[in-house]
DNA sequence: AGCACGCCGACT
DNA sequence: GTCGGCGTGCTC
């Protein structure tokens, strides 16, 4: 009989390949599994195994695989299962999901490696120039990779250089399958059997008697070993005896000490849990029995509480609870929140139980985590960690945290798969049979209204945490400021006013500016001409801090102008606001206080974030001017006031989003004032304070929002009543997306009718030198979801089949919101 | 996604 | 006339 396997490429193909295999190699493989296998003519891929069969592929001859990689599945029968939902709910392939899923380092690819052909003697005047650099270097290094040789000959093109060096015998090409991840390693040093008694240390004593630092070395080694009856590291080692390794190492070559290595975790937390859960008050008690209780009724509940409610002392009590039942946690949290802040908070409770997860892992450190939770060690009891960690190979999950579940940073938007982090969650709980719990102070309407249907729990705190009382919201008029000639800069009398008492008061500021659809523009006060990225449709912005001139969409930059371009006149003028100019502002008007900015520009780097919030914290700086980043969860105990430079560019955002979002980002950014005794306060200046969204934030009356927005979304068709699906098609030449768009359009329109919105122009047309247009379809909640993807799909397929549309890129997003 | 194959313009 | 550019199609 005949052995087959079916497996998934990493690569957005859609169907599965079909490898042939020996009985043997049958027996041993099993679904979640990697194998080596050979793919096109030449290149060598990472598979993971879905199914072994006995059929053969009829209309080709399968390939034999190239190697097994584990000795067990690496990924579980119920990731598999997921992987099939996203990409069948996503509209992607599986070979997308798994790109996403597995760590790099689990993902080998094959290298072509270039090397010399030794039997063969080669003329050098057979060869030609650039065939001639290549052989001469492969004199100096044994081989060559694909990338190394176009860095030698300076061209894009290589391929036909190798094959004529190929075919005269001047080299021989292999490809080479590397592991990528090498388990980290750790020298540890003990005594030489003959010495550890106590007569053998005494010779040794001796005959070191001579070499005082070395013997200074062996005693304190010794004092070490019998002290901590662990395994010594090199590193304590010259710690503890004050010697340089060098010494370490001519006793190891002496044969006195032996060297060894044990595999060690890159990503470890080795405290102890600290402190023990702290008891709840009144209101989260009553919170707790609530989700315990709505668990028996609904698989997800949503925990709203108001902000500073102390949401996360009921999670670890869930948490805890989950944990002696011998199950793993899952605490998903938007990247952004993911500070030291929360993760001593709760590694304190939990000491190394619990294991972080989050983008800016090493490929190494991700795979230590992924082995770790797939092994189910004790490490990795409550895994902490952003969008991406529910693709962890969870073993049992008892429970799965979303926190801030309203954020949209949960949602992926590029490379596929496009998922929403909170919704993948809900269908892994499911699949795991286990509960979800949401939490947030502002709940996105779709949360909101899957409790309106009776579809989720909802359970409510709506009293600070000790009482604190809730931010005093004051709203000011800037129109009428400007009039009345009360502005300096953008900063309105009533907030110089307040901002000073607070700093008088000695407490803190938070100054927040939005910078989206705010940033500052060059413009010519001549002709008006503002400098505009090369490869995308919008214009530079001017950052201070390296005087430059930036794309935020490509990254394109150039040097600030001193003279326009267009007329060659020197009077240029920043327009706009953001983050810098006010931090600007502040300094001129605060000369005394000391004041810090955190976006984009400030927080690059691995640890820049944290460095801001660290100073913050400690008080080293007395007025924070920040973006969106403040919003996150972050907690500072002694800002007293928050400042809300402009709303007016939040409300007037164009998506139908737009009034939710601000919502939601002004009671959160108020909810960072006052969270101590001292009741916070909070000025939101403003062209328009009579804008309902402001009267609701000033009031904290989420229920007014959720009603009048409700009431739009109903109205003019939007989610969460209609799930809406995005096409977007790409392509560098504008009339071709523009044909191509129409005509999908014209075919969506046929099966889809009015629920068909577009083609329009998205706010940025051009972007990376590509062509955008969007379609949007509105999917009505009563038509079956599978039967409207497949239709998608079969559309799509036409589409493609028309020659002028095949090099339009289309991307397709469900749920992009 | 790669990568080979195949068709067209810019140069020896 | 060839070299190197990019569009097209296939991969078990």
């Amino acid at each position: 009989m005949l052995h087959f396997i079916d497996v998934i490429l990493p690569i957005p193909v859609e169907n599965l390949f079909t490898y042939e295999i020996t009985e043997a190699e049958s027996g041993f493989l099993k679904p979640g599994m990697r194998v080596a296998v050979p793919f096109g003519k030449t290149k060598v891929y990472t598979a993971i195994v879905k199914n072994t069969h006995h059929n053969p592929p009829t209309v080709y001859e399968a390939k034999q695989i190239h190697q097994i990689l584990d000795e067990y599945p690496i990924v579980t029968d119920i990731q598999l299962k997921l992987w099939d939902w996203m990409a069948n709910y996503y509209l992607c392939t599986v070979g997308d999901v798994m790109r996403a899923a597995l760590p790099n380092a689990f993902i080998l690819e094959s290298e072509t490696l270039i090397s010399k052909n030794t039997k063969q003697i080669i003329n050098d005047s057979d060869l030609k120039d650039d065939e001639f650099l290549i052989y001469e270097a492969l004199h100096h290094q044994s081989s060559l990779r694909i990338q190394d040789i176009v860095d030698i000959v300076d061209k894009k093109q290589v391929f036909p250089i190798i094959k004529r060096l190929l075919e005269k015998g001047a080299i021989i090409v292999e490809e080479e399958v590397f592991e990528k991840y090498k388990p980290k390693l750790v020298k540890y040093v003990k005594l030489k059997e003959q010495h550890t008694t106590s007569e053998g240390l005494k010779i040794l004593m001796e005959e070191l008697s001579r070499a005082p630092k070395q013997r200074d070395v062996v005693m304190s080694l010794f004092q070490l070993t019998a002290k901590t009856k662990k395994p010594i590291k090199v590193s304590e080692l010259a710690e503890a005896s004050g010697a340089s390794s060098s010494i370490i190492k001519s006793l190891i070559d002496k044969s006195v000490l032996d060297e060894y290595f044990i595999q060690t975790d890159r990503v470890s937390y080795d405290g102890e849990a600290v402190e023990a859960s702290k008891s709840l008050n009144v209101a989260q008690t009553e919170a707790l029995a609530q989700i315990q209780h709505s668990f028996e009724s609904h698989q997800v509940t949503l925990l709203h509480g108001v902000t500073s409610s102390g949401k996360t002392e009921v999670y670890v009590k869930l948490i805890e609870a989950v944990l002696k039942t011998g199950k793993q946690v899952l605490y998903l949290l938007p990247e952004i929140a993911l500070t030291t802040q929360l993760v001593t908070r709760l590694q304190n409770y939990f000491g190394d139980q619990v294991a972080v997860f989050h983008s800016k892992y090493s490929a190494h450190e991700r795979v230590e985590v992924w082995n770790n939770v797939l092994s189910n060690s004790e490490k990795a009891q409550v895994i902490l960690g952003a969008r991406s960690s529910v693709f962890l190979p969870f073993k049992s999950l008892g429970l799965i945290i979303v926190d801030e579940e309203h954020e949209q940073s949960f949602k992926q938007f590029d490379p596929a798969p496009r998922y929403h982090a909170r919704d993948t969650a809900v269908v892994l709980a499911h699949l795991h049979g286990t509960k979800t719990v949401l939490g947030s102070a502002t709940p996105s309407l779709e949360s909101y209204f899957n409790v309106q249907q009776g579809k989720y729990g909802l359970v409510e705190i709506t009293k600070r945490y000790n009482d604190v009382l809730m931010p005093k919201i004051e709203l000011v008029d800037i129109k009428d400021k400007q009039k009345r000639k009360l502005m300096k800069g953008h900063f309105s009398d009533r907030m110089i006013e307040v901002m000073t008492e607070t700093l008088e008061e000695g407490h803190q500021i938070i100054l927040f500016q939005n910078r989206r659809g705010f940033s500052p523009i060059v413009e010519c006060k001549t002709c008006g001409h503002s400098p505009q990225c090369p490869n995308c449709d919008v214009s530079l912005t001017y950052h201070s801090y390296r005087n430059q001139l930036r794309c935020h969409y490509c990254g394109y930059n150039m040097a600030m102008q001193l003279k326009c371009q267009a007329c060659g006149d020197t009077a240029l003028d920043s327009k706009g606001f953001g983050t810098e100019q006010i931090e600007e502002e502040v300094k001129t008007l605060f000369p005394n206080y000391k004041s810090g900015r955190m976006d984009l520009d400030t927080t690059r780097g691995k640890y820049g974030y944290e460095k801001i919030i660290t100073a913050f914290e400690q008080q080293e700086m007395d007025i924070l001017v920040g973006t969106q980043m403040l919003t996150k969860g972050l907690d500072f105990r002694n800002v007293a006031l928050v400042g809300i430079m402009n709303a007016d560019n939040l409300l007037n955002f164009p998506d139908f989003r737009a009034h939710e979002r601000s919502y939601q980002l002004l009671s959160q950014v108020s909810g960072r004032a006052g969270r101590t005794e001292k009741q916070g306060q909070v000025l939101i200046q403003t062209y328009n304070p009579y804008h309902n969204i402001l009267q609701q934030v000033s009031t904290n009356n989420y229920a007014a929002m959720y009603k009048e927005q409700m009431d739009d979304r109903y109205n003019f068709k939007y989610p969460p009543v209609y799930r809406l699906i995005k096409i977007t098609l790409k392509h560098k030449d504008f009339n071709r997306v523009n044909i191509a768009s129409q005509w999908l359009g014209k075919a969506l329109r046929q099966v889809f009718g009015d629920y068909v919105l577009g083609p329009e122009d998205p706010p940025v047309s051009r972007i990376r030198n590509l062509f955008h247009k969007n379609i949007l379809i509105k999917v009505p909640q009563k038509q079956s979801l599978g039967g409207t993807k497949k239709a998608i799909v079969r559309i799509n397929n036409s589409f493609n089949s028309v020659k002028d549309f095949r090099s339009v890129r289309l991307v397709v997003n469900v749920d992009a919101y």
